[in-house]
DNA sequence: GCTTGAATATCGCCG
DNA sequence: CGGCGATGTTCAAGC
């Protein structure tokens, strides 16, 4: 990632034509090539940029140009559509290159660590007598949603998806190997609780000898709000 | 601006709960006290943010924190809603800060200034003979978009707009009374042009004697690709 | 100021 | 890869 902040004029054309006066901002040029234009202010939204795939050329200013002060003229093209952007930079303020390395990205954990939660406040669901061991309970190869002891002897692991598919219940059977390997838990049961289960991943989890178990999120937190006001 | 290239984690909450894992990241401060955390790819839109108006409060990490490595945790709160974002800083690889001043802003001369440069190319759509004189046709009170020969004699001055109201029939109607006033141009038709006419404006220009042309941009920008096609 | 609709939308899911 | 819907949507125009 190469960050620049310099005065600069800019002109867009693609879908729309569009220009940027002269001004002090922000540019960063990202290791995929894709180029933005910040002002100080506004929203997350850039003034302009242009989206991957795409690729810069540093080009010099024409005679006209350099009079005018441009020191630099950045094309900015889409390798897919026409669509272009060209930089004029004038005085370059700032100007750093940095290794970030790939990301792992934004984890929403909205609904599936809330089902989590609920599932964890309202155990019974799983079948009356059950207990909770409890929450993101630590595997070799990393932590089942929940774990529970069941009231007949043996403990029940819980995978949670909002949408159940196949990899999910290929997930919980990993975990259901590794914990049954454990005397004190053994034998565990496994449970795949969604809030929407596919038919192939049913057939397959069934076909296991794991329980499915749909989740009703809004009655689940309606219970919750119940519990919440008696407290 | 401050521009600062850190390790970093991040948590949100408000609309919905999501968090970032540690990474080394992009992290903009603008003046307006919003904060964009922007990975190395994707599009302009950045992995998490927090929009104005808000504030950012830096604290300090608790032992748990520190014993991890965090030097540094900010905290972003919304100022109207409950939104928040909250971002553990680690080892920072650089941090700057750069006065940008007010921005002028984009410009978008998308439609319109395009609708103009594909009538001139797609003069014929006045009706068969005419001959385009030249855009942006000077005269006292501005340039009008549009000056054509008709074939029978005389000239044509056309409006052009993305929607057709009736300040644009009245401009045009200011340029006519000018351009009929030059003998070498009179008499001098007005079209009003647009890819949307209100029924007022229709009204009021046929009222004056006005022809009103809807345009068909995709159309006319198709005709376009194909002539660019041919050559 | 509120409401409505487009956006250089982006993003994720589903077929 | 194309289509559809949601978005922490943002943004501008109309009323």
């Amino acid at each position: 990632m190469r960050l620049v902040v310099a005065e600069c004029a800019a002109r867009y054309t693609g879908r729309l034509s569009a220009h940027l006066p002269r001004a002090r901002r922000l540019v960063v040029v990202k290791a995929d090539g894709s180029v933005l234009l910040h002002s100080d202010g506004g929203s997350y939204k850039p003034l302009n940029w242009m989206s991957p795939p795409c690729s810069l050329a540093v080009g010099e200013p024409d005679a006209e140009q350099r009079a005018a002060g441009v020191t630099q003229v950045w094309t900015v093209q889409h390798a897919k559509t026409d669509d272009r952007l060209v930089i004029d930079l004038y005085e370059v303020h700032h100007d750093s290159a940095h290794e970030l390395g790939v990301d792992p990205g934004l984890v929403k954990d909205g609904v599936e660590a809330h089902l989590q939660e609920l599932l964890a406040a309202q155990i019974g669901l799983l079948g009356s007598g059950h207990t909770l061991v409890r929450r993101e309970y630590p595997t070799a190869i990393g932590p089942v949603d929940i774990l529970a002891k069941a009231p007949g002897g043996g403990s029940v692991a819980v995978e949670i998806k909002r949408r159940g598919d196949i990899d999910g219940v290929e997930q919980l059977t990993r975990y259901l190997e590794l914990l049954n390997r454990d005397p004190r838990l053994s034998p565990v049961r496994g449970v795949f609780a969604a809030q929407e289960i596919k038919p192939q991943a049913r057939v397959l989890a069934t076909d296991r000898g794991i329980t499915c178990l749909v989740l009703d999120y809004d009655a689940m937190r309606g219970v919750d709000d119940v519990d919440a006001r008696l407290f």
